[in-house]
DNA sequence: TGTATGGATATTTTT
DNA sequence: TATCCATACA
C-alpha cells in the first residue's frame, strides 16, 4: 500500500498534480497540511524532483517545523534539504546572502515593534512632529501599510501631494527609512520589501532563486499581503530550460479563515488567484475530518452570513456529537470560574487530558480572570501570546547588549543599554552624544568612543570609557576561537553587574526577571547546540522572528489559553469560546472602522476559525457584565451566537450556586443562571435575528429581581427590544429583552 | 542625574 | 486597569 492510498479523491488529485499553478481551497480540518506534505513527498519520490528545489512557506515557525517533521516521516531521506520556512525567515536567508547589493551590510539587525517605536520617537523629535496629533504607532502603521503595498518612501511622497497629514507621514517615512539604514536594521515589513527590492534590481540573485525553487508551496495563502504575493510571484516565474514559464506554484488556503486584514493580508490574493496565474487548477477540499457534525454545521451556518466568499460547504462523516453549550453568566469572574470548574471535573473523571482543552478569547486582556481561576484551582495552564517573552524589559536589555556586540551600528540598542544598569550617564549626555553623532555622520556607538571630544562631556566621558571597554572586551571574547556563545550572556551579566543588582533587590519581581534571563541563556545554549553554524547574528535573528504560537509545546499536558487569532491552524477536543458578547466579539472597534461591514465579516471569519478548532465539544459563553480597563461593561450576547441554529445548541439546567467572590455584584444579588435565549428565539428568513417575545404591552410579567410588573411599552432597538415595565415594588424600569428574563404571568 | 508622583491616556488581532 | 509621561524635588 502506498502512502497516497489513504487520501480522498480530491486530496489525491491535489497531491498528484503535475506542473503549473494549483489552488487548493481547503476548508477547516480538511487535511491541507496532509496534502502539502504528501505532495512534497510525491514530487521527491515519484517525480524525481530534487528536495532542494522545493520551497514550502508557512506563516509561523511552528507550522514550518511541523511540516518538516511530517515530510520527514513520509520519505526516507532528503527531507532536510527541502527549504521549509516562514516568509520572514526565508527573506532573511536570502538577504543575508545578497543584501549588500542594495546597500546594507550582511549582519543587519531586525527591529521588533518596540524598537520601531523607539526609533519613531526619535524621528518625531527630530522632525518636530507633534506626537499628540500623530502618534508613533499610527505613523508606523501608515508606513507598514505602505510597505505591504510595496510603496517606498519616494513614491509615498509623490502620492501625498499637498495633503497636510500625508506630508507629515511622508517626512516621517523618509527619515525612518534613513535611520533604519544607518542603523543597519530592517523592520519586519522590510524583510519582505527589501527582498523584492533585491530581486527587482539584481537579476542574478533572482535567477539564482528562481532556478533553485522549481516547486513552491504556500500554506495559509489567504493571509498573504500584496508584498508577499509579489515575492511568490517573482520566485515562481522562472523560465525552465525549454524557455517555458512553468509557475509550479501550489497554494493552500481558505478564504473563510482570512483573519489578518489588519496586518495587510489581501483576501484578493486568494480570491483572484486564477486571474493572476493562467491555467490554474482549482481543487476544493470540503470533507472535514476534525469536528462533529454539530460543530461543523454551526460553523457553516455562521459563515453563511458572510457575502464576500467563495462558495463551498464543508461536510463530515464524523458522528453527530453533542450539541453545543451556550451559557450566559452574570459576570466575567463567574464565567471563568465555571470554565475552570468544568475542565477540572472532566479531568478528574479521567475523561480527558489537560491538553485536550483550549480556552479561546478575542482579546488578550480577557485571559487575566481565567488565569486567576486556573491558578486557584491548581490547574496547569499556558497562555500563548500576551506580553511576549522577548518584549520583557530584562530580556530586551540583554538582547540590546547582544545586538550592540553584534552590530555596533544599531543605535537603538546602544542607547537602551548605555545607562542600564545605571552608570550615571543621563539624558543630557545621551543627547549631546547624539548631536555629535549626527553632526559627524557617525553611529552613536562611534560617537561614544570619541566621548572626550564631544562638547560638554569633559566630565561624563570618564563614565563612558568603562562602558566602551566593556563592550569592546565582549567583542574580543567573541572573536576568540575557544569562546562559546552561551558564555556571552554570563559575561554580560558579570561585566555589568546586572545580575548582582537583581539579586540585591531580591523582590519577587526581580527573581522572576532572573528566571527569565536564565531561560534566555537556556535558549541560547540550545541554539548553539542545534544550529548548523551558530553565530550571534543567527541567534538574534531567530529570536526576532519567533512568534507567540511557536512556544506551544504539544507534548506537555496543560490547558492552553489564547486569542482566536493564535488558534488558527490548531485543533482541540474541547474548546471554550468565552466572551461571546457584542462589543467584545465582534469588537466594538469595528463600528468606527472605515468599512464596518467588511470588518464585521472578518470578525465572523474569526468566529468561524474559533468554532472549527473544536473536535468533540464546544462551549460558548458570555457574561452580562465584565470589568474592562477598570470599567464595568454590560454587553448583550454576541450576534454570532444567534447565527447558530437553535437545534444545535443545548441548554443546561439552571445553575444557582452562590459564589463568595460574587457577593458584591451591583444588583446585590446573585443571578447565576444558564440562559435559554433560544426558547424565545425565532430566526427570520432574512437573517435578521429578532427575539420573539412571548408577552406584549399590557401583560403582567415577572422579573428575577424586580418581581411582578406591568409591561407599558415595547420598542425595537436594533436586534433587541427595549421593554418598559412598571414594577409593583421598584417602579418603572427600562430593560433589554435579551437580558431581562421576563416571564409572562397568566 | 535620579526618583517619586500624579495625571493623562489608551486601550483588537501580531509575523 | 496599566502604562506612559511630564514635572517637581532630592
Amino acid at each position: 500500500m502506498s502512502i497516497y492510498d489513504s487520501l480522498n479523491p480530491q486530496q489525491k488529485e491535489a497531491v498528484l498534480h503535475d506542473k503549473g499553478p494549483l489552488l487548493i481551497l481547503a476548508g477547516a480540518g480538511s487535511g491541507k497540511t496532509r496534502v502539502l506534505t504528501h505532495r512534497i513527498a510525491y514530487l521527491i519520490e515519484e517525480r524525481n524532483v530534487n528536495p532542494w528545489n522545493i520551497l514550502a512557506i508557512t506563516f509561523t515557525n511552528k507550522a514550518a517545523k511541523e511540516m518538516r517533521e511530517r515530510v520527514d516521516s513520509l520519505i526516507g531521506y532528503g527531507a532536510e534539504d527541502v527549504w521549509v520556512s516562514t516568509f520572514h525567515s526565508t527573506c532573511v536567508r536570502i538577504l543575508r546572502r545578497y543584501i549588500e547589493s542594495i546597500g546594507y551590510s550582511k549582519n543587519f539587525t531586525i527591529y521588533d515593534a518596540d524598537d520601531q517605536k523607539t526609533l519613531m520617537r526619535d524621528v518625531c523629535k527630530y522632525l518636530n512632529i507633534d506626537t499628540k496629533a500623530y502618534k508613533e504607532k499610527s505613523i508606523l502603521s501608515v508606513i507598514s501599510n505602505a510597505k505591504n503595498e510595496l510603496i517606498n518612501s519616494v513614491e509615498f511622497a509623490k502620492d501625498s501631494g499637498n495633503d497636510y497629514s500625508a506630508k507629515i507621514y511622508s517626512k516621517a517615512y523618509t527619515e525612518y527609512q534613513k535611520r533604519l539604514k544607518s542603523n543597519n536594521a530592517l523592520d519586519f515589513d522590510d524583510l519582505i520589501f527589501k527582498t523584492i527590492d533585491l530581486f527587482k534590481t539584481n537579476d542574478e540573485a533572482l535567477a539564482y532563486f528562481q532556478n533553485r525553487f522549481k516547486y513552491i508551496m504556500v500554506d495559509e495563502y489567504q493571509d498573504t499581503n500584496t508584498a508577499q504575493f509579489q515575492l511568490i510571484y517573482l520566485l515562481s516565474s522562472g523560465i525552465n530550460r525549454d524557455g517555458v514559464k512553468e509557475n509550479n506554484l501550489s497554494v493552500v488556503g481558505d478564504d473563510d479563515q482570512s483573519i489578518y486584514k489588519f496586518r495587510g493580508a489581501n483576501i484578493h490574493n486568494i480570491l483572484n488567484f486564477e486571474k493572476a496565474y493562467r491555467n490554474t487548477k482549482v481543487i476544493k477540499l470540503e470533507q472535514n475530518y476534525r469536528s462533529t457534525k454539530n460543530i461543523l454545521n454551526a460553523a457553516n451556518e455562521v459563515i453563511l452570513n458572510n457575502t464576500t466568499r467563495k462558495v463551498k460547504s464543508l461536510w463530515t462523516d464524523n458522528d453527530e456529537g453533542e450539541p453545543l453549550n451556550f451559557t450566559v453568566y452574570s459576570n466575567d469572574l463567574e464565567e471563568a470560574e465555571s470554565i475552570a470548574d468544568s475542565i477540572q471535573t472532566s479531568y478528574q473523571k479521567g475523561d480527558a487530558k489537560l491538553s485536550d482543552f483550549a480556552i479561546l478569547y478575542r482579546t488578550n486582556a480577557q485571559s487575566r480572570v481565567i488565569e486567576d481561576r486556573l491558578v486557584r484551582k491548581n490547574i496547569p495552564y499556558k497562555i500563548i501570546g500576551g506580553v511576549n517573552f522577548y518584549a520583557r524589559k530584562e530580556i530586551k536589555d540583554i538582547i540590546a547588549y547582544l545586538k550592540t556586540i553584534d552590530n555596533g551600528l544599531d543605535d537603538i540598542a546602544v542607547k537602551r543599554i548605555l545607562n542600564v544598569p545605571r552608570r550615571g550617564i543621563g539624558l543630557t549626555t545621551s543627547e549631546r552624544v547624539e548631536t555629535y553623532s549626527i553632526n559627524n555622520e557617525i553611529s552613536f556607538y562611534e560617537a561614544l568612543k570619541n566621548a572626550e571630544y564631544v562638547p560638554g562631556l569633559e566630565r561624563t566621558s570618564s563614565r563612558i570609557v568603562p562602558f566602551i571597554s566593556l563592550i569592546e572586551g565582549l567583542k574580543n571574547n567573541l572573536q576568540s576561537e575557544s569562546f562559546s556563545l552561551s558564555d556571552i550572556i554570563d559575561d554580560i551579566l558579570d561585566g555589568t553587574g546586572y545580575l548582582k543588582e537583581l539579586e540585591t533587590e531580591g523582590s519577587d519581581e526581580a527573581l522572576e526577571r532572573i528566571n527569565n534571563i536564565n531561560e534566555l541563556i537556556n535558549t541560547m545554549t540550545y541554539y548553539e547546540q542545534n544550529a548548523e553554524q551558530p553565530t550571534l547574528s543567527g541567534f538574534l535573528e531567530e529570536v526576532a522572528l519567533i512568534s507567540a504560537i511557536d512556544n506551544l509545546d504539544d507534548t506537555a499536558d496543560y490547558v492552553v489559553l489564547m486569542t482566536l487569532h493564535s488558534s488558527k491552524g490548531l485543533e482541540f477536543p474541547h474548546v471554550y469560546l468565552c466572551g461571546m458578547e457584542e462589543g467584545i466579539f465582534p469588537s466594538y472597534m469595528i463600528k468606527n472602522a472605515d468599512n464596518p461591514k467588511e470588518e464585521l465579516e472578518e470578525e465572523r471569519r474569526l468566529c468561524y476559525v474559533g468554532i472549527t478548532r473544536a473536535k468533540t465539544t464546544l462551549s460558548l459563553s458570555a457574561a452580562r457584565q465584565r470589568m474592562l480597563r477598570g470599567e464595568m461593561q454590560y454587553n448583550k450576547p454576541s450576534r454570532f451566537v444567534y447565527e447558530i441554529p437553535r437545534h444545535l445548541l443545548k441548554s443546561e439546567l439552571p445553575n444557582n450556586k452562590v459564589e463568595s467572590f460574587n457577593k458584591k455584584n451591583s444588583f446585590g444579588i446573585n443571578t447565576s443562571f444558564t440562559a435559554k435565549p433560544f426558547s424565545t428565539l425565532s430566526k427570520n428568513i432574512g437573517g435578521n435575528n429578532l427575539l420573539a417575545l412571548d408577552y406584549e404591552t399590557g401583560d403582567t410579567v415577572k422579573h428575577i429581581k424586580f418581581g411582578e410588573g406591568l409591561v407599558i411599552d415595547i420598542t425595537k432597538g436594533g436586534k433587541d427590544y427595549e421593554i418598559t415595565v412598571e414594577f409593583k415594588k421598584f417602579g418603572v424600569k427600562k430593560l433589554i429583552s435579551s437580558f431581562a428574563k421576563l416571564k409572562k404571568i397568566e
